[in-house]
DNA sequence: TTTCTTGTTAGACCTTCATCAAACAAGCCG
DNA sequence: CGGCTTGTTTGATGAAGGTCTAACAAGAAA
């Protein structure tokens, strides 16, 4: 398994964060990020409800919107949320998420 | 042309205010409408690159997730947003889309 | 009334995209 | 090595939705 880059968040258009964000799979991603407050999960973690190809993908949507970063650890690709960088680009975005606890 | 309910905004989910400004049509309105601070334009004040049955498509999807209102005075239309209370519902949303100057 | 203007609606078309199974890649562990 | 785990990618399928034309609705204007 390769790293994976992710954006500037200079660089990534409203549109295409709010669109990230438009997806119940991708904000159930999300809200789960942010319940353990910046820590680290596996796309594992998110394989409740939908296979593990379709988590990939989502995954890869959310870290092309400069949502999350990756680090590799043996199979394992641990993600987390880029909560600062993302904050200062889209302010209050995250917390809109947060808020709504569906 | 009857006039047309628009919901309560704390029965809006995030995911559908989302939604609805991940569109570039629809940014595209939205940015007009905020241009004008918080003034009235017709559905045909939108009709540069799309079809007027598109716009009103787009139309409805933003009044359906409490972004505008509308109030009809004789043929025409008058839209306009519903900058107090969408702010309530998603503090910071709006101005996010209001920064990018796209 | 007839015509024009403005917007909505129905229907069709087509693109986008969410989803899955299957195959693959790559690191771990016996 | 061979099997196990974890993700990725590919290809197919189906649903959602953006777009248009054409028909319609309703007020304005002549």
């Amino acid at each position: 398994m390769k790293d994976h880059a992710y954006p500037d968040l200079k660089d990534v258009p409203v549109a295409t964060a709010l669109q990230a964000l438009a997806d119940p799979v991708r904000l159930s991603i999300v809200r789960k990020l942010l319940t353990i407050n910046g820590g680290e999960l596996t796309c594992g973690d998110f394989c409740d409800e939908v296979s593990k190809a379709t988590i990939s993908h989502h995954i890869r949507v959310l870290r092309e919107a400069g949502l999350i970063q990756q680090r590799t650890e043996g199979t394992k690709s641990m993600t987390s949320l880029r909560l600062k960088e993302f904050e200062a680009r889209f302010p209050g975005l995250l917390k809109l998420v947060r808020a709504e606890e569906g």
